[in-house]
DNA sequence: CTTGAAAGGATCTAAGG
DNA sequence: CCTTAGATCCTTTCAAG
């Protein structure tokens, strides 16, 4: 992991299709030498997946929340989130909060649903997205 | 947007790489026809983009955590957010709290140094991710 | 690590149903 | 909107340096 494989790294977080030769040119390397790299740092796991980004909204999923939970049982709330469509992330956490899950949805009215599913798990606290932004890792 | 657009879009979300001749495979068309749907989920902007998921404790960011901001100026602190190398991504919320960072870091002293440049922005209730799970959009 | 070449795939283009 | 077929480009693998 030299300061190669970070530039290699960051081409690749924000193009994952971008070719051997283009990466090679941004690192000044052969396209062989960067593949190498490449399998490398998959075979070391540090590289995790090559994902697609969908707009949610176009799935008709224009409602984001990020619900708060403070639960005495999040083996269980764990458990109804992995299974839930409408949660896309959740993180057991430590701090004032003991779960926390971020759910993508229709409306208002799935959301309400949501949550009355699960009110047995824990009590929660709805966040309604206004605006999300991401920062490059690298 | 039709069922087999869905398919498509499943199979990409995993893998971005696949070819489009194995993606037909899976929808039972040929490989152009499966190139040009993708073309336009692009042109759709339904396809926002193709990522590549980094390790980040191989980056040397061990430390995972949601701090949960009541803030009276959300523009001052997502300039902040938006500007922090620690940060990897943000949320302007509207519910209880009014900001929610996701923060990436080396240790519990970056942690501490994080929530203290923070602090000017608002007050700060920090979760430390334990485990985080992923659910497949489609 | 490099270059260069060859083999195998993938994508792209075009013609046609 | 689809298919098939041919051309082109990219990747991968190997050699030799």
């Amino acid at each position: 992991m030299d300061h190669i494989d970070y530039e290699i790294l960051k081409q690749l977080e924000q193009n994952a299709k971008m070719s051997m030769k283009e990466i090679a040119s941004h690192v000044h390397l052969s396209a062989p030498a960067v593949a190498e790299r490449v399998k490398k740092l998959e075979e070391q796991h540090v590289i995790e997946g090559y994902h697609t980004k969908v707009n949610l909204s176009k799935l008709d999923r224009s409602i984001t929340a990020l619900i708060l939970f403070k639960s005495t049982d999040c083996k269980s709330l764990a458990q109804f989130c992995h299974s839930h469509p409408d949660v896309i992330e959740c993180y057991r956490v430590a701090g004032e909060i003991s779960y926390i899950a971020k759910v993508a949805t229709k409306s208002v009215e799935t959301l309400e649903n949501f949550i009355d599913q699960a009110m047995p798990f824990g009590t929660p606290s709805t966040n309604i997205v206004l605006s999300a932004h991401e920062n490059n890792l690298l």
